[in-house]
DNA sequence: CTGAAAGCGCTTACAG
DNA sequence: CTGAAAGCGCTTACAG
């Protein structure tokens, strides 16, 4: 009804007992029948709420976890944080979100303006980690994990990008692929610019007479789009490699264009196992990372962490090679 | 450094001045350069950061836009979001975010949740308003903006949804299609399931001899799928006209995998303009809502409530035809 | 320009 | 079971 806002003296005041039994009530400690109903009945007739602020300033200590990540619009990123949301949801706890459109200045602006308003627990989706990530990390004195970046400092939830790259290596010298090109992202991303390629690359050593050719390109489809066109019109390779679902959206899309078959004239695989990698046409071959999960127990381990409890340093997340159509079999062909 | 909080308090001794000469540095009033001098190079050696509750808890009011959305991982709200989160963020305010996992019922707990913590306005991404939700919005007494639904008693931000639904049934007919399947949504959603029908029907209406049939579906691609296998098999139209870019994507599995020719056997078109409706092959013609405008939008509006200033009741958002590879042109195949 | 004091709305020992 | 009092960390008139 207020057109003011109720206080707890208020509502004291109107149920006839001290601002102490209120606030008893409130939170549960021992009032007496007649009391409680006393005061529940002015509760529920002046809609009173309690002031979160005057609460948590006496309390010194907050229930919420604040979410650092790089871009809203992203699979991987939307997963993780459903995946979190909900976990600590079920923790009650609550998740603040702060996006950071990539940018790393943001990033350590919204690390520290989580410290400032007292958050619990931070989890980070970084794509890299620099100094001046570590010395915020010190300052603010708050428990943080890491989400898909590894950093032997900081408590971090991993992708197996080393093993799901040894794995896609594999399957593909399987499928018979000898002329081989992969699309990988920029070097400073270690988890899927390094980590992914090198797995991969290790595979490959494991057989003579391969020709493999690594490229480099941003996250964006229509840069890939673009680059892929380059490729197959230099290298003409078997099979592109991508670092990403996105990326190989963006080279499924440069084939169609020139008028190739997938698989028959050129084949594609990506790493992420998106939504849409199921249902477009042929389905993509992927790696599947299994974000959402991912993200529950990254918040499970931060609610650990900020209770005091013991967590692992690193946790990995499992993956799952997705076999579809966009991989030829060139043994066959051969025989 | 600080194994203890720094408060105010411990600022104004080490720097020998008064508490309130701290506040006024901290807040832009007016103190000597002296003095400034002196706060100043105390407030960077302890690494103080002020108490955002205790500032909250006097100030009586935060700049704190509350944001509800049905889902995290749906390209229209994550776009929205992006557009929220960098208008507000341009506008000095801070965004949160309450994902409901289209659960009514945490819906409204997320209304009154942001009420509690004294957000200074509400941005609501409904797929319905119930009696709820109204009754919500009275005692919260904070102001709320509605995106994508229209609702007489409340701010709201709407996409063209009838209008839309026109120009794409214009574009069908225009292209010489007359065995029409159109493929939506239920009709508790208002704007998708309703307005953006009606609009469409609104067009055939104005042709004779049409064939149109309306079935309905869920927003799931898997979904979508069945249905689409099923009223191919039945009614073999020219066209599927799909209420969503989503349902559109299913309906494209559901055509190749029984080995029809898009666009030559059948035809398909989608309402969103998500970007992998661009990458894929052939391209979906589309309806583009720009969601992130809206979002940019939505935020100004509130902010503009927030601060006691006018805003229209309803703003609508603009939206193009996209024309891609997915329709065929029935006419030419006549001549 | 500066400081002492009151107060924001709540919680928490401490008595009773 | 209940109440009076102190205090959380800040801001804001009000004097000076």
């Amino acid at each position: 009804m207020g057109v003011k806002e109720m206080t707890i003296s208020d509502i004291a005041k109107l149920a006839g007992v001290a601002k102490s039994t209120v606030s008893r009530y409130l939170n549960g400690g021992s009032v007496s029948e007649e009391t409680k109903r006393k005061i529940e009945n002015v509760i529920i007739n002046t809609g009173y709420i309690p002031n979160t602020f005057a609460q948590s300033l006496k309390a010194k200590r907050t229930n919420i976890i604040g979410t650092v990540i790089p871009r809203l619009d992203s699979y991987a990123a939307a997963k993780t944080l459903i995946g979190i949301d909900e976990e600590l949801r079920a923790l009650n706890c609550q998740m603040l979100i702060s996006n950071t459109s990539q940018d790393l200045d943001r990033e350590l602006e919204s690390i520290y303006g989580f410290a400032r308003q007292k958050v619990a627990g931070i989890i980070l989706m970084a794509t890299q980690i620099t100094d001046a990530h570590l010395e915020a990390f010190k300052k603010i004195q708050i428990p943080v994990i890491l989400v898909g970046q590894l950093h032997h400092e900081i408590y971090s939830l991993i992708h197996q990008d080393y093993e799901s790259g040894y794995e896609m290596g594999k399957y593909v010298l399987l499928k018979g692929h000898r002329n081989i090109a992969f699309l990988g992202v920029t070097e400073k991303d270690i988890a899927v610019g390094v980590r992914r390629k090198e797995g991969f690359k290790k595979a490959l050593e494991e057989v003579v007479d391969c020709n493999v050719r690594f490229h480099e390109t941003s996250f964006s489809m229509m840069e890939a789009l673009k680059q892929a066109t380059l490729i197959i019109e230099k290298y003409k390779p078997s099979i592109i490699v991508c670092a990403t679902d996105n990326i190989a959206l963006g080279v499924l899309k440069a084939a169609s264009l020139k008028g190739l078959r997938i698989p028959e004239d050129l084949s594609i695989t990506g790493f992420g196992g998106y939504d849409v990698t199921e249902v477009i046409h042929p389905g993509l071959t992927t790696i599947k990372y299994f974000y959402k999960d991912a993200g529950q127990v990254a918040a499970r381990n931060i609610v650990k962490l900020v209770n005091g409890e013991d967590v692992n340093k690193v946790t990995h997340s499992k993956f799952k090679l997705i076999e579809r159509e966009s991989v030829d079999n060139r043994i066959v062909n051969i025989l």
